[in-house]
RNA sequence: GCUCCCUUCGUCUAGUGGUUAGGACGCUGGCCUCUCACGCCGGUAACAGGGGUUCGAAUCCCCUAGGGAGCGCCA
């Protein structure tokens, strides 16, 4: 039988990272055994599901490239069957009515508790003729003895004693299914043969295996994953910044880097740290994964962006960058390649955000020095120097603006002055860049220009001058 | 309260009875160097606690503590 596995979100939200890595995980896990990947919403939730979320769940799959065989299914269309599941569970006394009144359930409830026992339905209506035309739930007939064993890829052997359960409801008043009843019904007729999901569902599984055992299927494997905490050791949550997957590519972010980060929370293999999504397919091994709560941690992210960023194809990086150029309303066709940036630059950038902040210069003039860096290497020492330089570039012809030509150039202004290159390179750097660090002094020029150099030249002497005259 | 799950550097992790407890991020010292970054070399830092079992425990067992999840006409 061929693998299918399945991501499962209700769309009561974004796509946050937590669900992003159980769909990495599910998706790795068909692709690796060469099986099937479904997409189904749970949307049951009238209530709380909305068609943006939907939409920011299948933008956050497609951003980070997890493409499913099937799918989306939406629960919200399959009713019938699931109503048509229920009622052959009531035909064959699998499952029972129940219109016990709600204070009745929280009296129960309120006396098991001040007694420390676990509340839990006492299958009150089990023997009741319920009038099926009065208001009603429909409850499953949970099994009284024995245990049910999970015997889970991630955690192991996991033992649920029957007495720890009760009747849960698989179909509300209004007539609409529950969540435990709709799982089931679908991961059978979707002919699921592993769960992966969220730990936080170990506990609903014994009851889904009797659900399924009524319904006579045999139980999927399950893999229960762990949580993913925020950085500071509690539950992820919007206090915790950017928990939204889109949102991190709105950051710049690149999907791979996410992608790679996610896979090693949880699980790794040897010392190996950077995976391509081929290398994780043929490596990811589901029951490696740790038991244990991962917390997310962004400065281990931002390396990882840093490392795509540089190894990646820098025309890619161009048109990603694009954007977050335009959000600085810089528009890079005014001036020189942004693939050439990038390759300059790349290196230097943990983000595309941050890649466009210290690449703006080579499009448009900044407005103010940087204050540490003027008042180091703009001082009166470093008027000669300018002078020279720009005299110096003056005279090239735009044709011999090349990053050897303005090398030489600068080593030999530092040559005339008897002084090192750091003494001549880093006035003319803050004065053409505004601050004291960019890409070699020869590339930084080329990209920058001859007209803005000379231009910027000329402001870092007046800068001088006017400073000068305060002193 | 009850049931279930979890516990190695600050963080992600390797480790499956014998290791100077390894790697990565971060932090940090240095090298490279026209700056910053990259890269390279080095440092910092962990087996939650207590009992067992064993010649020998991070590894096996028990207890305690701490954390998490579930106990809904949410999923």
């Amino acid at each position: 039988m061929s693998v299918r596995t399945r991501f499962a979100p209700s769309p009561t939200g974004y796509l946050h990272v937590g669900g992003a890595r159980t769909a990495l995980f599910s998706y790795l896990f068909a692709r690796k055994h060469g099986g099937q990947f479904v997409l189904r919403i749970e949307d049951t939730d009238l209530e709380r599901s909305t068609a943006e979320s939907v939409n920011a769940i299948l933008e956050g799959m497609t951003w980070l490239g997890l493409d499913y065989d099937e799918g989306p299914f939406y629960q919200t269309e399959r009713f019938d069957r699931y109503n048509q599941v229920i009622d052959e569970l009531l035909a064959r006394g699998l499952a029972y009515r129940c219109d016990c009144p709600k204070e009745r359930l929280d009296r129960l409830r309120e006396d098991r508790m001040a007694r420390r026992l676990k509340p839990r339905y006492d299958g009150h209506c089990r023997g009741n003729a319920v009038d099926p035309d009065r208001p009603h739930v429909i409850r499953f007939k949970n099994p009284e003895e024995d245990v049910v064993v999970v015997d889970d890829m991630i955690r192991g052997r996991v033992v649920f004693s029957n007495a720890e359960l009760d009747d849960l409801i698989i179909r509300r008043s209004d007539g609409a299914p529950t969540y435990n009843l709709t799982v089931v019904v679908d991961d059978a007729d979707m002919a699921i043969t592993h769960v992966i999901r969220g730990d936080d569902h170990l506990n609903n599984t014994p009851r889904q295996i009797n659900i399924l055992r009524a319904l006579g299927h045999e139980p999927p494997r399950y893999a229960h994953l762990p949580m993913i905490l925020g950085g500071d050791g509690t539950r992820l949550s919007k206090r915790h910044g950017a928990v939204s997957v889109v949102a991190y590519r709105d950051h710049g972010y690149l999907p791979e880097a996410l992608l790679n980060y996610l896979v090693r929370l949880g699980w790794s293999h040897g010392d190996q740290e950077i995976f391509s999504v081929e290398e994780m397919i043929e490596l990811f091994d589901i029951g490696a994964v740790n038991k244990a709560a991962a917390s997310f941690d962004t400065d281990k992210l931002d390396w990882l962006n840093q490392q795509y960023l540089q190894r990646a194809d820098p025309a890619r990086i161009a048109r990603l960058l694009s954007p977050h150029m335009g959000r600085l309303e810089i528009d890079p066709s005014s001036g020189p390649d942004l693939v050439d940036v990038v390759k300059a630059q790349a290196a230097r950038a943990k983000t595309l955000t941050e890649l466009a902040e210290i690449s703006a210069f080579v499009y448009r003039d900044f407005e103010a020095f940087d204050e540490v860096s003027a008042k180091k290497h703009l001082r009166p020492v470093a008027r000669e120097g300018l002078e020279r330089l720009r005299a110096a570039f003056e005279l090239m012809a735009y044709e011999d603006w090349t990053a050897d030509g303005l090398r030489h150039v600068v080593e030999g202004v530092a040559e005339e002055l008897g002084t090192n290159m750091g003494k001549v390179a880093q006035p003319l750097r803050v004065a053409i860049v505004g601050r004291a660090a960019s890409p070699g002094i020869d590339e930084t020029l080329m990209l920058v220009g001859k007209d803005a150099t000379l231009r910027r030249i000329d402001t870092a002497l007046a800068f001088i001058a006017a400073r000068a005259g305060t002193e």
